[in-house]
RNA sequence: GGGGCUAUCGUCUAGGGGUCAGGACACCGCCCUUUCACGGCGGUAACACGGGUUCAAAUCCCGUUAGCCCUACCA
């Protein structure tokens, strides 16, 4: 019997919502949704100092600008309420529970209280590794220095330790963890190597139980949330033999995991500010359209495979959502980490401009364009959309139609040397006298006048170009017409001729 | 130090015993062209290193090297 799949994206509110960790959203979002399954958002805020309503709200727009939709989580925008059956979705709200379940482990024995202060634990871990051998909590290089068989009482403040398994323990395969990984396989953690580690931090006072951490509230929160597949960072793939006997200690089964690789930087280190452009809303500001950062993104460490076959040419790069979720599997994906290659995402937005509509592109440009774009007409964005359509970004189709919207103050000097020439003036003179606006009509007015000035269209339209946009660079000379408008081309034109 | 993950063109990758090692982006060249672009065609370019196993290794095994992660009362 298979439960509904069910993934999450576990973020904490670090005042950014990190390329990669959209990443990792995107593959639990497309897992969820190409088995039909949900898919959750919850904010891990146990870090208290970062983790401010507006934080959570940058991750909330982040994920809902790359289309990226949560069935369970925190409203966008509204701080006190949730959907979903197993709110509140923000750890720190969720505080009684993790008490409750830490109770039930000292209860059963299967966690006790720790009193060993920082500075003692610092010490001893010296003393230890001085000896040439590796520190562990009360465990076999440290044995009998730890808490596990004091039985301390609630008297005195304390942390509390998670006794992990040893020996015999049922949970272990010969002694090791061993994790079964949809994306790295089968790896194993000799449990040897692992530690006693602490689930609540020191409380207030005398029986309270701290703050606990975040690899016991993970445990918590997916069993309670019921996630059957977690999908995260290959940067947790050591904490997960840390979280199997907890999710044992809990009498549950732990969810399938599967880690998947980081993204680095084109220098192969791991992606930060100094590579540019590590936040989403950077990549927002950028002018590149959400479908385009979703594929490039799924495309770093996923190979889409059709009928078994990877993809064999540029147009079968250009895959849609519905197509991603028909075809993600995580067998697909690499173990290995990716570099990010903003040439290539830049190339995706490109062609998924290109083959956009305009009323598709309308919504996403309009941030970009000046004041007066709402008031134009549809017939007149379209024409702008479809006339800039090229471009590699929104950016660089709001730039390219700048001129539509301001008449040019500065004139590119070597144009105006190499095209305003004597010899175009009294043509110029007649394209200001030009009625007919419509493409057909500026057309054959345009080659009129070329015949009888004896021009080559080159001459005619790199001239209009300075005079109305003031640089040689523009969409096809008969849009450039008509998106400045004839009013304005005379008016434009007026100090040429 | 201990434990774990990883390694094919510059980048993303296909290929998992016998391939001229395939594709995409980038780059270069040619063509098209009213500018910038777009587009079309073509080209350069890779199995980290060393040992095995085998008739045969990019592919399987073992080492080495390099990078990354965990080893916190961070997440």
């Amino acid at each position: 019997m298979s439960r509904q799949v069910v993934t999450r994206f576990a973020p904490s509110p670090t005042g950014m919502l990190h390329i990669g960790g959209v990443r990792t959203a995107l593959f639990c979002w497309l897992f969820a949704r190409r088995h039909g399954g949900r898919f959750i958002l919850r904010i891990e805020d146990t870090d208290l100092s970062r983790s401010t309503d507006d934080n959570i709200r940058i991750i909330e727009d982040g994920m809902a600008w790359c289309g990226l939709d949560w069935d369970e989580g925190p409203i966008l925008g509204d701080p006190g309420h949730w959907k979903g059956p197993h709110g509140p979705y923000r750890q720190m709200q969720r505080m009684d529970l993790y008490r409750t379940k830490i109770q039930e482990l000292l209860d059963k024995g299967l966690a006790y209280r720790c009193r060993c202060s920082r500075e003692m634990l610092e010490e001893r871990r010296r003393t230890v590794e001085t000896a040439g051998r590796v520190f562990q909590y009360d465990r076999g290089m440290d044995a009998g220095k730890g808490c596990a068989g004091a039985n301390h009482d609630a008297s005195q403040p304390a942390a509390i330790r998670f006794r992990m398994p040893l020996g015999d323990s049922p949970i272990l395969d010969a002694g090791d963890i061993v994790v079964k990984d949809l994306i790295k396989g089968d790896t194993r953690f000799p449990a040897g190597s692992l530690d006693d580690w602490i689930i609540a931090r020191t409380g207030a006072g005398p029986g309270d139980i701290g703050v606990p951490t975040y690899n016991f509230c993970v445990v918590v929160d997916d069993t309670h949330m019921e996630v059957t597949h977690v999908i995260r960072g290959d940067d947790h793939l050591n904490n997960t033999p840390k979280q199997i006997p907890l999710f044992a200690a809990f009498g549950t089964a732990p969810p399938a995991f599967a880690h998947v690789p980081m993204i680095l930087g084109a220098d192969g280190a791991k992606l930060s500010k100094r590579h540019g452009a590590t936040s989403i809303t950077e990549y927002q500001a950028m002018g590149l359209l959400p479908s385009a950062v979703r594929l490039a993104l799924a495309r770093l460490s996923w190979t889409p495979k059709i009928h078994g076959k990877a993809v064999e040419s540029a147009e079968e790069e250009l895959l849609t959502d519905e197509q991603m979720i028909q075809l993600f599997d995580l067998a697909d994906c690499q173990k290995s980490p990716a570099r990010f290659d903003m040439d290539k995402l830049q190339w995706l937005n490109q062609k998924l401009i290109q083959r956009a509509s305009w009323q598709e592109l309308e919504p996403h440009l309009r941030p970009f364009m000046p004041e007066a774009w709402q008031g134009k007409p549809d017939a007149w964005k379209a024409q702008a959309i479809q006339a800039t359509q090229k471009g590699k970004s929104l950016t660089d189709m709001a730039e390219a139609l700048r001129f539509a919207f301001e008449r040019p103050e500065v004139f590119d000097e070597k144009a105006v040397e190499k095209f305003m020439t004597a010899a175009v003036q009294p043509a110029l003179r007649e394209v200001g006298a030009l009625t007919d606006y419509s493409h057909e009509g500026l057309e054959a007015g345009f080659n009129d006048i070329l015949e009888r000035h004896g021009l080559k269209t080159k001459d005619l339209a790199q001239a209009l170009r300075v005079a109305l946009c003031g640089r040689p660079v523009s969409p096809g000379i008969y849009d450039t017409l008509m998106l400045v408008g004839r009013d304005e081309v005379v008016a434009r034109l007026d100090r040429w001729v």
